[in-house]
DNA sequence: TGGTGTCGTGCTATAGAATAATGCTACACT
DNA sequence: AGTGTAGCATTATTCTATAGCACGACACCA
């Protein structure tokens, strides 16, 4: 992730919380920058680490503050087998369950979309009488590069 | 869950780890018997909690390894997204790949399986060049008792 | 029957992840 | 300027998980 595509995803996040009247603080702004900056995903205590260059006050409150309300407007998603977060690259359209490839050799994470695997488990669920509110579909292994080496 | 059926659980899982020639030890047998018994999932802490009255030496380490093993031979499940674990109740032909329904209001765990929607979830890694070794999929919402409340 | 290696365990400590509770502050709206 | 909501700082604490090391049990083979 190079410094001015992320000062593009900046741009068109505020642009989004903008139009939904979110306040996007400066605290959530240098998080934001922090995960668009880092490749892959990164552990909330990392960030944390890393916050406290430019914010020696920052506490793991902060960290996890930020991180719900991210979360929340979709900017990042959390990776519940690693204890770990990624930025979203398709935010603004993005209410759209998630599915993601965790290469545990690079550390690599690719988001897909698929609205028939969403389908797919709905039904599913759908046949127990069950209702999905959230989602969870992580899948571990090893990604093009990694399996070419 | 009975107590009569987590017997009979653990008879099956004896037999299994006989086949395989995994040693099925003391506390290995506690744990199961203790997950048996619970309805539902537990943390590894409350799990730690009940083992400690009848074996008060019992430590975190003590629990998470007996986790790991029971794991490794798939007589339970980790539920990632909640930091807990579950029996599985269709071993003995447990390679399959889990998909688990969490009810947030009553905390029912119910797995489910379906090939077809591993092998969807497979084609789409493959169109990624990605080669999946181990996928997590947990759907949170509302089960069929707690939507007819 | 004793030697040897592997696997399991006990134990202590510590790392890592997340939240609770409280009171203060900044900002938007009127 | 007044008021309410949302955000924030701070401290402490809880919960989850693993590292590292020494000891013991057991299987296997000679």
């Amino acid at each position: 992730m190079t410094a001015s595509s992320s000062e593009t995803l900046l741009a068109q996040a505020q642009q989004v919380c903008k139009k939904k009247g979110a306040r996007f603080t400066k605290v959530r702004e240098q998080v934001f920058l922090l995960l668009a900056k880092h490749e892959g995903a990164v552990g909330a205590y990392d960030l944390l680490a890393q916050l406290k260059k430019i914010d020696t006050a920052a506490k793991p409150a902060t960290i996890y503050r930020a991180l719900d309300f991210l979360s929340k407007q979709g900017f990042v998603h959390k990776i519940e087998s690693i204890n770990a977060f990624v930025m979203c690259h398709h935010f603004g359209d993005c209410d759209h369950p998630v599915q993601l490839l965790i290469c545990d050799q690079c550390g690599h994470v690719e988001e897909i979309q698929s609205n028939n695997f969403d389908l797919a488990l709905r039904s599913m669920a759908d046949a127990n009488g069950f209702t999905i509110i959230h989602q969870i579909v992580e899948a571990h292994g090893h990604c093009r590069t990694c399996n070419n080496q």
